[in-house]
DNA sequence: ACAAGATACTTGTATAATGCAAGTGAGATA
DNA sequence: TATCTCACTTGCATTATACAAGTATCTTGT
């Protein structure tokens, strides 16, 4: 997590080259927040139910913001915070997300966690899962984040 | 990578499952040989453009078999082979893996890494980053993968 | 104005995941 | 039966993640 070099990726292949931004055990989830959640400062970002580390956080937004996923701007009314918001590459890994929600809510394990899920939550995993409007869905989901907002706005 | 219990997961996020299981830097790499480009013994998945390590490739083989993601069957013709072939669960990581090809081909650090696509996968990446027909080639891929071919059969 | 609290970090150290190189034993091949 | 192929294992180096404690800056309440 130092100052490394984009470019020397192990192959030209499009699901490597996706792996190789994504594939640890962070930053889809902290996308999410800031997508679906509307978690946009460290402190936010911070008391979530994964409990991630500060250390690890810090790290992790800067990768993010290096990797061109979010922007940071200073917060107008706070000057000790930074507001993380995400960019228009950032608002794209929304599909996969999504896809994510429906493979967990098609299989055993997730379900044995417990229906703990909000119901704004589980309102997006039945459109998540159901294939007819799932496409027009998403879009709506992308265009929401453009504006300013975020996906579970209405169910908070 | 030991014999780890699966349940003690950060939350009950649906997010957070998927990227509990598939967020590492190998398994949704290996997952796209065997349905994309059917390869399915040990030696043609070392043998790729990535250059897994063989210890890597024997503990992933053996996690991914153990979150049911794949079943290892001995080689019918070798006695020294086994097969490994995508499970249900397994397939069903096909949507996943399309929208990282589709993320992946928006932008434009994968299309630094130079045009080295074959035709089958540009034909792929080309449908994929297509909304309208999306969803029935999808389908098609899970179909073709569910009677024991793999995605590229055809442009193979 | 000032003390106390909030906020976003850093630092130090431990553990887990990944990477590399060199083996090894069972089974196929000539 | 000697050699080669194949699927690993072992040992060690490096990188990522985890946990606990500290610190500097800014805000808030009096």
């Amino acid at each position: 997590m130092d100052g490394e070099a984009k470019l020397p990726m192990r192959s030209d292949c499009p699901v490597n080259f996706t792996v190789e931004i994504l594939g640890d055990k962070w930053s889809l989830v902290l996308m999410r927040d800031i997508l679906f959640w509307g978690k946009h400062t460290y402190g936010e970002l911070l008391n979530r139910d994964e409990r991630i580390s500060t250390n690890i956080l810090a790290a992790r937004l800067e990768y993010l913001e290096r990797q061109g996923l979010i922007q940071r701007e200073p917060d107008p009314k706070d000057k000790r915070k930074d507001r993380f918001r995400a960019t228009e590459r950032g608002i794209e890994l929304i599909p996969i997300i999504v896809e994510m929600v429906a493979w967990a809510a098609k299989h055993e394990g997730w379900h044995a966690l417990g229906p703990k899920g909000s119901p704004g939550q589980m309102s997006l995993i039945r459109r998540a899962v159901n294939t007819k409007n799932k496409y027009p869905t998403i879009e709506k989901f992308k265009e929401k984040v453009r504006k300013g907002g975020y996906i579970f706005e209405d169910f908070a």
